[in-house]
DNA sequence: GTCTATAGCAAGATAGAC
DNA sequence: GTCTATCTTGCTATAGAC
């Protein structure tokens, strides 16, 4: 009798692995605004009350979905790096594996800079701020980053071993002076004025042969 | 009689011109440590209690020497524009009119790098801030540094016009792509481990035949 | 889950003593 | 010129009502 009773008022047993789905919305709507304005304005000059206000709601509350402004970016910056992560490993891989070097770095390019530019708040969030978060969080970060390094560094070395690189080009070096001048596109790009091909091929022309 | 008092009660002539000594040098090392703390940690992370601390001074002092936060930004990002700008210039006007262009375009890049990560906490710190410093700001340092990417116009134009570039590199993509490659090596390099020569020969390298 | 209300703190800036 | 003291504002974060 004990038995059924308990039964009966125990919570179903995937309860926590299954919040309600108004949290999960709350928490979703939290973080692509936060993506949208850490990567329009930066880490620090963005406050919980300016999130909160986007999404509608005191910034108080939204404490009820994150413990800490820090976690929030946490969390924001972990899938930005996830989303560029995936998008350049399945861009390359989606080639093939005969596929030649110089196609498999173009593809690279390409996903990242699509990534960075039009597809996702969260990665330009990640490489906008990364530099002005608290050093915890850039400690959290650096697994995931250093992750996503290795896509290219592996990318790369194989490309010189190829010697699909152009002359005189060390690929350590190379990796760097390609991020940073996709990275930094992020200061002068006007998605209004087109579409990033344009950087793309020039980045493959300098690069590559 | 009136005359001959109101002269010498008169200050010199000079007065505002030449302010004493000790102002003109406290000035300075408020700049200097400005700059400083400005490319380290970033404008808004930069308090002036951070910045009075180091120079020796209480924050409110430092308002006899500037009138605001944003006007003594103002003026570390406005020489840090100017400095990058005379070393660019220079260092290409010394090869003299005869010179490849080639050579050139290797000057500029190895001046603009030099000036960025050893020569000068002032053009750190505009590279770093600027994305980040209050839009009135950002107007009143527009000029200088469309002075400055003159500079670096001017010479690709011509680069390109003398097919000195590399095969299908567009003089203006790669102006953007070059200064983001050194501006972003901010981010990653370490004076501790070499010197930027490696980063000078990747990018001439790449961009030039 | 979200609110109101507020604690606790650090920031930029100002006033007046020295 | 620099200090002390303080004003005002805005921030992160917490407590408890609903």
């Amino acid at each position: 009798m004990t038995e059924t009773i308990t039964r009966d008022l125990r919570p179903r047993p995937r309860a926590e692995e299954r919040p309600p789905k108004r949290a999960e919305a709350s928490r979703q709507q939290i973080l692509d605004v936060a993506a949208s304005l850490f990567r329009a304005r930066g880490y620090t000059e963005t406050s919980l009350r300016d999130i909160g206000a986007q999404v509608g709601m005191k910034a108080g509350s939204l404490y009820y979905h994150f413990a800490s402004k820090e976690e929030l970016a946490a969390e924001v910056l972990r899938i930005g790096v996830q989303r560029v992560h995936e998008a350049v490993a399945s861009a390359v891989a989606g080639l093939g594996p005969e596929a030649p070097m110089k196609a498999r770095i173009e593809a690279a390019i390409a996903a990242h800079l699509e990534t960075l530019l039009v597809e996702s708040d969260y990665t330009s969030a990640h490489i906008r701020c990364f530099p002005y978060v608290p050093p915890s969080l850039k400690t959290e970060l650096s697994q995931a980053r250093r992750d996503y390094e290795t896509v290219w560094r592996g990318l790369l070395d194989e490309a010189s071993a190829a010697k699909a690189l152009a002359p005189g080009i060390d690929p350590e070096v190379a990796r760097l002076a390609i991020l940073g001048a996709l990275n930094w596109s992020l200061e002068w790009f006007d998605p209004a004025r087109g579409r990033p091909e344009e950087l793309i091929r020039t980045m493959v022309a300098a690069f590559t042969r």
